[in-house]
DNA sequence: AGCATAGTTGCAAAACAACGCAACTAATTT
DNA sequence: AAATTAGTTGCGTTGTTTTGCAACTATGCT
């Protein structure tokens, strides 16, 4: 595997790399959202909530498509939800390694 | 979803998202390594990938087994190579989109 | 014990990401 | 044209990550 392919691959991760761009994931994973519904989900500026949002687009995670003042966003790759499995497997593999550590 | 868990699959995420990281990933997918195996394929400091390394083990994307002086480091979740191939639809599918723009 | 190989850890410097504020653009309404 | 709602961007601050260097631990060899 070349350098420039590595280097995408770790773009798109670092794009999933933050709770809070996960939250936006999942909650985009329901259906389209526009930065308007979002925004009482997040606890933070809409300066910061809209670059969080630029960054998933960015990397082609998300999509958009506007309607009048707002710009709706939908999930562009649905195979990102089964990052999570994988994800939520390595979690409970590790809390199991860690739970026979405690235990002897 | 609630915060917790969105900030443990944030952090396995982060343990992807970066080339070196993804690097030793694809490395231990065809098997086990030592660090001194690996070494020769980064240049940079041993404490340095050494570090890499640890950031793999501690979220329990990669496990070790002591054999002498080495320790033999292996992929604990397969499931991992998967989430590869999503990351590249999403790049894939970004490239045509980013295609479809400068053509019109 | 002394030495070699494998890997880890403390530390400080440099590079990078997240954040809020304020000022901005864009579509729509009055 | 002015106001409204939705979203973006420049900028400075603060926190986090990556890095090399040097010193360290751990196992095995002579």
């Amino acid at each position: 595997m070349n350098t420039e392919e590595l280097k995408a691959r770790a773009r798109v991760m670092k794009a999933l790399a933050s709770p809070v761009r996960l939250k936006i994931v999942d909650e985009l994973s329901r259906g389209e959202r526009c930065m308007c519904e979002l925004q009482p989900l997040f606890p933070m500026n809409k300066s910061t909530l809209s670059r969080h949002i630029a960054e998933l687009k960015n990397v082609g995670i998300v999509g958009e498509r506007r309607e009048g003042v707002r710009i709706f966003l939908r999930l562009q790759t649905p195979c990102i939800l089964d990052v999570f499995d994988c994800a939520m497997g390595v979690i409970r593999s590790e809390a199991k390694r860690q739970a026979m550590l405690t235990k002897g």
